[in-house]
DNA sequence: CGGACTCCTTGGAACGCTCCAAAATGCGCA
DNA sequence: TGCGCATTTTGGAGCGTTCCAAGGAGTCCG
């Protein structure tokens, strides 16, 4: 295929010019006159001279990279959180290089190394499986921002998060101003932002007098998790007239199970989600939802993560973004 | 942050070795000795080591790196591919450089131009907007393999296709099969996969002697593109038994489509799609479809790339995968 | 006509590693 | 003790850039 690509000795050589103002010439400064950059643009083309960015990099220890762990990709809002990142990383001029460690913190934690090998000059964590100690020794090498989790912080680590605790609020409410009283909850497991779900859930009933109706099934933040929980709950018996699941993937197997128990959705029960994936917005499914704003929150991760490459004074270590109720056609209010 | 990377000379000057031998053992060559192994280890883990792979690119002229393109993110096949080549490429010991071109032409072509800079070893395009020409012109700089597309052929550039003939008869006759003679197929543009099963769609029905009852409403194997042509289609009188949809995505709008017109799915209509995508195995949906095997679709993709970086020898072009007829809840007999 | 500038241009060192040919070391055995 | 051979180890060159200090070529002015 290729004998050798041309370098810029080469490029040099046929424009009758050194190297190094061959280099100037490639990166376009302006101290190379017009007759010279003539020349060298002629002799590039002619050669099909390509820059080796990898030289380039060590030159001049810039690697124009950005790593992306992305540990799962079952649930839609990871890919999108990664374009809306990708984006901003790409009109920097910058490259993504992704990884994801399989669910297997010990091979995600061999993948990170291998970015780290790359000189990646910054680590954004979609989703991921790691230690938080191992997070916190990444952090002294190269700036890294975490999406989703607060909890996980250190120097030299961002968060970007949305307000869990006002987006479940906002569900909860959605549901009380319908008029529902019997509001079940699936759970997330875990992790965080389904932690605070959970307890919003319970606070919310609690504080609308509704503590002795608070029923949690627990889920897994998985369809089929979702599934499970919600046959779970419809087998005990009177279903209740809405459920809040922890997240939209979970609400869609919600949703199924009610199906399955003949229930029909709205008219005798209410479903609302959490996330806003994309997907939830198909006319087919059409699921009521507290949305966070998934693309952006890529965007502003990838951002604040240029933000602490270039040195820029910022005090606060996590950004909160403002979640939104998107109603759809799932919720309406209970029936008679 | 980082003062300076310890580098290979600190490890050897701290060994007391030379920094020949520290490479050496860092690769894991058995020609070093217990002893030296051990101080070097030993100097490497205090120091905190870390290889810079920049460096070693330049030096052995390999950057262990596989370029990927994937032009859209909102058909989820895509990234269900990537899952797929993903898992290849990171067993293989080689990171995974990802771009998009944001449906711009141009845009993609300096993003793949980047990628040729840094030295990719080859070329996966999982979905593209490349002119064939600029795809030819890249293949003889690294081996390219295309997904989901036949006609882009030339030296260096192998596909990986599913059997797009095959699986539209499949749908067919398990319409057939099911007793459906009114079947409309909502199309999906002028990429070749969607040609292709429209072709066959209509010979088919030609072949079973239903000539005259084809109806192709113009889809763009999108979801809102598939609700309008439903929504055409079903305002137009008479609505088919059944509906083939050029692909799951497009489907899924159909299937609300139908939902608008008051008609239940498999009740009054029957709808089938084409790929398989996750989603569409979810309980509230239960899209009956034709699967190709995306994730494996990926991983032969990127298989066959590294074969032929390693230039095994290898004659045909193009891997051609079997779809597979997934029955699930949206095809039945039809009402009478 | 000589400096002082400005504007372009240049060669060499450096980036951190791998590769290679050659040197050092160790060992067995006559 | 010495030689040959296998095993380890080493310094230097090279990968394709960028960076830098310094060199040349004009130009302007007194």
């Amino acid at each position: 295929m290729n004998e050798r690509r041309p370098t810029i000795h080469d490029v040099a050589a046929r424009a009758g010019v050194s190297k190094s103002l061959v280099s100037l010439a490639m990166r376009g400064s302006p101290k190379v006159s017009d007759a010279s950059r003539a020349a060298i643009e002629k002799a590039a083309a002619e050669l099909g001279y390509r820059p080796n960015a990898t030289a380039r990099s060590l030159a001049d220890s810039r690697s124009r990279t950005i790593g992306v762990n992305m540990a799962e990709l079952d649930n839609p809002i990871f890919p999108e959180m990664l374009g809306g990142a990708h984006t901003v990383i790409r009109s920097r001029n910058y490259n993504t290089m992704l990884v994801s460690g399989e669910r297997d913190p010990e091979l995600e934690t061999m993948e990170l190394a291998k970015l780290l090998e790359f000189q990646v000059e910054g680590l954004i964590l979609i989703s991921h499986r790691l230690p938080a100690e191992t997070v916190r020794s990444l952090a002294d090498e190269v700036p890294i921002v975490v999406l989703t989790l607060k909890d996980l912080t250190g120097p030299g680590i961002d968060s970007v998060v949305t307000d869990d605790e006002a987006g479940t609020r906002m569900a909860m409410q959605h549901l009380f101003d319908l008029g529902h009283r019997d509001i079940a909850h699936v759970s997330g497991g875990s992790l965080e932002p389904a932690v605070v779900r959970e307890r919003l859930y319970r606070s919310e009933m609690q504080a609308a007098g509704l503590g002795s109706m608070t029923r949690v099934i627990e889920g897994d933040l998985t369809n089929l998790g979702g599934l499970e929980a919600a046959r779970t709950l419809l087998r005990e018996g009177k279903p209740p007239t809405a459920i809040f699941a922890s997240n939209d993937i979970s609400a869609l197997g919600v949703m199924a199970a009610c199906q399955e128990f003949g229930l029909s959705i709205p008219a005798d029960i209410s479903i609302i989600g959490y996330d806003g994936i994309a997907l939830g917005a198909l006319r087919t499914l059409s699921l009521t939802t507290i949305a966070q704003p998934l693309g952006l929150m890529g965007q502003v991760a990838a951002q604040r993560l240029f933000d602490r490459m270039a040195g820029t004074q910022i005090d606060d270590r996590s950004i909160v973004l403002e979640p939104e109720l998107l109603t759809r056609g799932t919720t309406a209010p209970p029936g008679v």
